[in-house]
DNA sequence: TGCCAGGGATTAG
DNA sequence: CTAATCCATGGC
């Protein structure tokens, strides 16, 4: 909670996910795994510039097609299918209204079950998505409270996600804006990048690095 | 110029 | 069951 408050000191209010439906949310949140965000908004316009941004419109390009237009989130091919399947399952489970209906527990389980999602791209859809109050754990949320000493390191997902969740209770608004913070705080963090340099705790090159 | 990015699935040991 | 390895573009 003392992080929290200083990256919030920091950096104000976050007014996450950037993007403009719900669906645009989950597009984005398969599109970053592992990639900059510059190169998933490159993706997005692409891909809006051809369709609506709907699942059915999503499904009704052929798969190649749809992997050059996201060409610039890199994994094209790799994301490209799991696209197809998420937009699958979402029109098959009768759609977003549907599944807003179900416990938090049972839409994770139902995300994780879909090819190509994840912990966190599970996590992501769920907090900026549907506004389920879940902590999202990053490779710079592991990072960062590791090397703050707030966890060993070798803890799974669930447990940090449990143990965050448990400690600051279940509150959207404030999940929300910390996953946000953290990420905010990686992109002006120390630029060196230097082995040595005791400038952060976020960069993976940085002092103090310790297996992530 | 090489390293890294808002991971996840698959294969190897 | 944990540890590589693959997927790939763009910024710095």
């Amino acid at each position: 909670m003392a992080l929290f408050r200083s990256l919030y000191a920091a950096y104000g209010a976050q007014h996450w996910w950037p993007a403009e439906t719900p669906f645009e949310v989950m597009l984005g949140a398969v599109l970053t795994q592992n990639t900059a965000w510059t190169n998933v908004e490159r993706a997005l316009d692409q891909l809006r510039a051809q369709i609506p941004l709907s699942p059915e419109a999503v499904l009704a390009l052929e798969t190649p097609v749809l992997a050059e237009l996201i060409r610039p989130s890199g994994y094209f091919n790799v994301k490209a299918r799991r696209l197809c399947s998420f937009c699958t399952a979402l029109v098959e489970a009768g759609g977003e209204s549907v599944l807003a209906a179900l416990p938090t527990d049972e839409l994770r389980r139902w995300l994780l079950a879909i090819n190509g999602i994840g912990p966190e791209t599970a996590d992501d859809i769920l907090l900026y998505a549907f506004e389920r109050p879940v902590f999202v754990v990053d490779a710079y949320t592991r990072r960062l409270f590791r090397r703050l000493g707030l966890i060993a390191g070798d803890e799974g997902y669930e447990q940090i996600r449990q143990r965050v969740e448990t400690a600051l209770g279940p509150d959207t608004a404030l999940f929300n804006d910390y996953h946000a913070l953290i990420v905010r705080h990686a992109k002006d963090v120390c630029r060196a990048r230097k082995p040595g340099c005791e400038c952060c705790l976020l960069n993976r090159s940085c002092a103090q690095r310790a297996p992530d």
